[in-house]
DNA sequence: TTTTTACAAGATAATCACTATCAATACCAA
DNA sequence: TTGGTATTGATAGTGATTATCTTGTAAAAA
């Protein structure tokens, strides 16, 4: 049984399933029809993920399937370790993922409601590169957030309704 | 009793500890013996430390003061959020604490060693205000971390000395 | 196909980093 | 000096993540 049964699915998602199953079978790993639903309630969301929040989604959309925490867990970093998701830290407060597929870019967070804004600054990749360079550094990945309050936040603050 | 007892202080770590001191004071703060020492010990080390060996550090120099780990962290909070001290998330391995005064930087770690160097790149720094107005985003912090191998793990990966 | 076998899943206990609680203690303003 | 209040240490409690263990199930072998 593959989740193809529920959800219809668009030539992208094909081309990165595809390329899920051949690095499952790569490092000796199995398909399992966990592993492709973890993979595409990621896909279908564009909204970075708690391991929680993405459990929750899980077992909304495919109830029978009793899918753990613990696997989805596994899973993520068995994504992480493949370059598939990338994530980010909140300190004590876990991390969020996404679907690494799509091209690179950083992200802008609110320290109010906690919404992430993607971006993708190409001087500032540019000058990454030559940084690390400069200090004899082998770059492999990079990341950086801004923190602050976003325009909503900042809005509501101004003009409460309440 | 303050730590000047035990250990000898360079006129830096004084002006440091009168805006630490300060601080506590505007904020109706009290001066402790224990925050002096946490801020001390972070000023003695030029490493990036986790409460967890923060607080080591501190059993082994100052054994007479039992300071718990609950003071450790509550009081880099408290140096935190007066930006005294900066911290590094590395998601469910906790964070990594330093001292802030310095000015700011942003950071390239090593995968394979956990080496942190600091840097500051002026151009990135404006981008990064640039790119938040843009959005009409408050920034309030920005962190960039790039990771990689670093000089000396390259160099051993090439050489092996066994 | 069936059998076999090793990896994976689910349930849950354990761990880890961090925070809250609370009684005892220590600043520090009056 | 003293009294009120912030702070401390010890420790219980959380919430996120990981380990363990038994059962289930891909997928290679027969």
């Amino acid at each position: 049984m593959e989740a193809t049964e529920f959800t219809q699915r668009t030539v992208e998602y094909e081309t990165l399933l595809k390329r899920f199953k051949e690095l499952l079978k790569k490092n000796g790993y199995k398909y399992t029809i966990q592993r492709e639903v973890i993979l595409e309630v990621l896909y279908q969301s564009d909204e970075h993920l708690t391991p929680e929040s993405l459990h929750q989604l899980i077992k909304e959309r495919y109830p029978e399937l009793k899918t753990g925490i613990a696997t989805v867990y596994r899973t993520l970093s068995l994504l992480e370790d493949s370059d598939m998701v990338t994530s980010l830290s909140f300190g004590a407060q876990g991390k969020k993922y996404e679907l690494g597929a799509k091209e690179h870019h950083d992200h802008m967070i609110c320290t109010e409601c906690g919404a992430i804004t993607e971006f993708v600054d190409a001087s500032i990749e540019e000058r990454q590169h030559k940084i690390a360079k400069e200090f004899g550094f082998t770059m492999l990945d990079h990341s950086m957030q801004i923190y602050g309050i976003c325009k909503k936040c900042k809005d509501k603050k101004n003009n409460p309704t309440s």
